[in-house]
DNA sequence: GCCTGTGATGTATACTTATACATCGACAAT
DNA sequence: ATTGTCGATGTATAAGTATACATCACAGGC
């Protein structure tokens, strides 16, 4: 059983952003697993998690976020920057979006399928996403809205 | 003064072992730097410091602090443009390394690393490293401390 | 069958970290 | 000179995490 569990904190911590032991505890309960914040705490320990301002990772960045995409499902920008974004920022008329390593491509594909009026393209690093706004008023508009995404 | 101390907070961490809030600020008041906790952790939040169970570390570094470090530790942004770099211009806020082929992802990785403020994000390509910095004036700076790395 | 040791877990709480609120100093605009 | 804004910081405390203690299930030895 417990085997099981410390298997599914590593799926869920892969794929979504969990930024406490109470919010990890919520994600395991609608898998089915109920445990308390203590065993959570000593699991987390054990699997010797990073907490970070991005919340939780496993050790080892390679084996972090890079999830292979449904080629027939488009994924909605909202998800992606949840589970792949960790910080945004500024520069001009340009937006630095940093994620876990392997989830530039995915935040930029959705950012593509989101086609907001004020991103001109963006290009795609391994934990990089450069995206290219008309000016500099509209790369405000496009850092506050991402950042929103990040906060919730 | 901030900037003193947020070196002051990379030095230490990248020397001893931290495991709490309250160590560093004991640690930072034999350096002659007096603050509370409450601004550790904002200073920490801000440097995107990592803890887990070997204590807090370096974004980029070793994923997990208890491990001891092996034979590929991160190598010195230095040696990388040493290595792997041809040229540098600089475009408004924007700074273009060109590098011999494959060279390009190192030498992001180790600016990645390199943590420096007047950095917002790195792009790579083949031979091509796009680094996004805040304003033109800080792509100045940091065009002319790689161009002297080329130049030793 | 009984006893002992071990690992897992929950409860309660100690300990650690994040932040609401207030204050201050620097700086720009008027 | 005055006023408003902003970033930095401290205080107090809310929120989050680690662990002391107790309990239980199970396996192994006698």
């Amino acid at each position: 059983m417990k085997e099981q569990r410390l298997n599914a904190i590593r799926e869920v911590l892969s794929s979504t952003l969990v930024t406490s032991q109470d919010e990890l505890r919520r994600k395991l309960r609608r898998r089915g697993i109920d445990v308390t914040q203590a065993t959570l705490s000593r699991d987390m320990h054990e699997l010797r998690l990073m907490k970070g301002p991005g919340g939780y990772s496993l050790p080892g960045s390679v084996a972090n976020g890079a999830q292979e995409l449904d080629d027939d499902a488009p994924p909605v920008l909202n998800e992606m920057i949840d589970s792949f974004g960790l910080r945004v920022r500024q520069a001009m008329n340009q937006v630095v979006i940093v994620t876990v390593m392997g989830g530039a491509a995915p935040v930029a594909a959705a950012m593509d399928r989101a086609g907001w009026q004020e991103v001109v393209g963006t290009l795609a690093g391994d934990d990089t996403v450069l995206v290219i706004c008309p000016d500099v008023k509209r790369a405000g508009d496009v850092e506050e809205r991402i950042r929103k995404m990040l906060e919730s």
